[in-house]
DNA sequence: GATGAATGAGTCTTCATTCAT
DNA sequence: AATGAATGAAGACTCATTCAT
């Protein structure tokens, strides 16, 4: 293979996924045809398949991706020493995300719930929350929080049922207001 | 006919809706089939048609019968005068309905961002969603929040989030505990 | 069976003959289910079959029946000796027949070339479709037509279109106009 | 590819139609599953759908083909300006179409008085029938007959009434004869 | 690599027919 | 006789996947 071969071949890899992305979380994963993707991206359904094995592991593959940078966009925030400013980078990081690459957390949401692919949230996605977790658990703890475990998950439930809210109905509230307001809350 | 076939005939709808609530709840509405469903519940797969008239149509009566429950819970609530017993209340009764109704709301937050039923949801769900951030929003008014507007939708949004969690690995947190909790933190 | 269940029985299977004609005519025998005959006359799905042994045979009944009434109905044409007389009332006794037994004759004419009961048809429509032609024959020759057995059968395919034409729109022509027409032009 | 499957695939979408004409025709549309069009044709059944949406544009492609054969076949008659071998002409060229299209008339006899594609044959079909039955009835006033759209509308039940017996049993009579006599009765 | 025709299993749904009561 | 619940065999249609070119 020459390069450029490859350039185009990894253009193409991506430009399905980003297609893909795009129609998974509009249409939803099951209502979304390797046809249309196919038809969408200009390339042959037949194509697909030299890039993606199943549609399942181009699902996967989407879902990992954005994991991944989330997971790159999330090193700032554990990386920072003063608890106060880290959950403050924590709320801004995260609502900055969404707001960046709201078809990928709209199909994140509209799956993770089905068993599909439970199995694969388990192994990337829960090592990840638990991460997480434990980083806050330990910023709510030099914050003299009382049960600072609880209220690690407190507060990440709390960001993600915004971002569920605020992903069913944008018409909702203002993700800059309620940004603040959260910060405000949590760290005063 | 002996009296466990009765009861079999007697409760057959109720029984269908039972097993296809597990399936869905389990698998994703999608991945279920109505074969699925008929052969799970022991009935053939025509009769399935006696009682519902599609599979359109079973999943809106589950979802219906399931709001039904939670809007009558919720009475008890709306009709209680001093906020913070109010909210404790709410709390209370939130995590009474999932607990007890664990598959129910699995099949709910599965589907509630997939199109398929999108305006069902939009047609029984925000009117009551509407009502519930209206009652919040003067209790917390009297609580002397701030901005008890934008309060009733973070605790909203907090209560979403924890139910999600929750449903998704019970294994997180106890649901008693992180009641009591959050009683406290809105209450105290 | 006393005397009384027998009248009821009677009524009832012609009832239900009368209500599967009318479906049939009106909304085809491949559209037209057991279970809308059957709501449709006030019974039990079931019962149908107590009358009647199958769909087919509902419908070979309903047929055959209707062709006892025209073949009765032809009786007066045949033992007319006056050749002009005889077609005059033979377009007359045709025309009465499918002005009185409309659906009859759309269910007649949409089944007729369908397979279903082809079998049947040749069976019953045939002879009775030879007879009337051989008296038309017998008829024309006395009226010295010079091909008499060509003749009736342009004679017969006439008044066949004819009604086919009629029972397909209505609004087309005039069947007494039409009647009157043909009479003169066979007679004079 | 050898040349016996090149033809295969060039044609296939011809081929499909051809064979499900032959099925329509003989079966009845109603009778006719896809899977055995498919089987009959050598394909698979999911084919079908690449050629035709449904079943039922599948028939309607079928119709309107041979409509539109009839239609271009019609047209040397209606530029006829002797009256006389105008309709000479219009026996003569429908009764060549139905001789050479039988498989077609069947299917289109045996389906037009279905609810199935009323609305096509009200569309497609009524303005050819009565552009038809207008030229006739301009022709026979040119012929001195009394009342010239009765006449037409006569002439054309008489066509139509002898196509359906002749498609219902084609020993009735000779096509070729019965042509003579209908313009000798017509013509002279 | 790229195409898109072809496959066939799987889906929902309908309906004639049977049968326990 | 009468009911209508129950059956199960089609039916039309979809779609992920394969494969010859």
């Amino acid at each position: 293979m020459n390069e450029r071969s490859f350039i185009m071949k990894t253009n193409q890899k991506v430009h399905i996924a980003e297609v893909a992305l795009q129609l998974f979380a509009s249409t939803g994963y099951g209502n979304t045809s390797i046809a249309m993707i196919a038809k969408k991206a200009g390339v042959a359904q037949g194509l697909m398949y030299n890039f993606y094995s199943s549609k399942e592991n181009l699902l996967l593959e989407i879902l990992n991706k954005g994991l991944g940078e989330i997971q790159s966009s999330m090193a700032s925030y554990t990386s920072e020493k003063d608890p106060g400013k880290a959950i403050a980078k924590h709320v801004e990081t995260t609502f900055d995300l969404v707001e960046h690459n709201k078809e990928y957390w709209k199909l994140f949401h509209s799956i993770r719930m089905q068993n599909t692919v439970k199995s694969f949230m388990d192994k990337i996605y829960e090592p990840n929350l638990l991460l997480v977790l434990s980083t806050l658990t330990i910023n709510f703890k030099k914050l003299k929080y009382k049960n600072p475990a609880l209220e690690a998950k407190l507060y990440f439930a709390t960001i993600d049922g915004l971002v569920n809210h605020f992903l069913l109905d944008e018409s909702l509230f203002s993700l800059k207001k309620i940004k603040k307001h959260l910060i405000q809350k949590y760290t005063i």
